[in-house]
DNA sequence: TTTATTTCGTGTATTTGATACACTAAGCAA
DNA sequence: TTGCTTAGTGTATCAAATACACGAAATAAA
């Protein structure tokens, strides 16, 4: 949870990014305004309203390091948090079920993946967050549906086995809508 | 878009429906979050970050009425606002299109609603929100296959036709997320 | 070179949900 | 009794989601 004070002359977002880089020297993530947590009580020390961001990332893409305010950094599965101050349990929850929902009616997943995957690392993505199994035939189906990733006519091979075709997504600048 | 600066012990949403009721005398509406505004120029006078809220309500409930703060308020339809200052056509746009989201994947209509309602009327705000005519009868076979509302008994009699059967919300308490 | 192992890639049948579509019912007024 | 208005209902079709199993391609080991 890096974050910290605004600038009087700082946009929001350039804010996060800003906490996000000088605590774990990570940049260039996907940022996404979370939401913004103002009760009075939420910090006993003093009035802090927190607009909160999340970012995405792969996880193998990241080495936090911890640098001028931050004194530790590490990674921890949502599922084995240690204990948080203040309601920073309450903010990543609201991240966590953010996530979950836009997983279904957007790209957000391929956030997740370096520029150039297979499908089976993105079904895997899915797999992880909604922590279910899906059925391959069926993801590919619904995912190729939707017409967001192209093949690039490379292979991945690592390993002995057959290779998997590497896709892109198609229009990777924003977060699409999937309606559906 | 009434507005106005929080006190230094004032929750966020506090402070939007006070400055709501003190600009417009509205109360008792159902309020969201939207969006927090940051950027250092939105404001040309200052650096002002607004943490916006929408507000929803049965139009024929509410008479504005401007106090203090406002020396003016009246409804706009959203296909014709009036020239508006800083950044708040962004806001309400923002607005329109959570409204119309949620509209397809929540109970959020019914915030629209007074308490016991028909079922054409519901129809009806959907159709004015999404500007096209539904079929009644898929309207009314989506509606109750979510079992969100339940008949109340009672018909409602105000015109020289047929009565329609007057409905409620099931648990009235919360926006709930339908999903599909 | 053959075999074993691993992951990749694919098609069809079934079920479920969304859509298209038209008439009768009930109240009131003339 | 007739005319007008809005309420209420069923079925057939189409589209999308789901369930389900096996051959293909690469490498390593025998």
């Amino acid at each position: 949870m890096p974050g910290g004070f605004l600038d009087i002359d700082e946009d929001l977002e350039a804010c996060a990014k800003r906490e996000l880089q000088e605590e774990t020297g990570i940049e260039g993530l996907y940022l996404e305004q979370l939401y913004t947590f103002g009760n009075p009580q939420r910090d006993p020390r003093e009035r802090v309203i927190s607009v909160t961001y999340f970012a995405l990332s792969q996880s193998d893409h990241l080495m936090p390091k911890a640098s001028s305010d931050a004194t530790q950094t590490a990674w921890f599965p949502i599922s084995h948090l240690p204990e948080l101050a203040f309601d920073h349990a309450t903010i990543i929850q609201l991240a966590w079920k953010r996530l979950l929902s836009k997983l279904g009616y957007s790209t957000i997943a391929f956030k997740m993946l370096p520029k150039y995957f297979t499908l089976s690392q993105l079904q895997t993505v899915y797999e992880i967050l909604l922590n279910e199994n899906l059925d391959k035939r069926n993801f590919r189906k619904g995912i190729l549906a939707r017409n967001i990733i192209k093949e690039t006519g490379e292979y991945s091979r690592n390993g002995s086995h057959r290779p998997a075709k590497i896709y892109q997504v198609i229009n990777p600048s924003q977060i699409e809508i999937i309606k559906r």
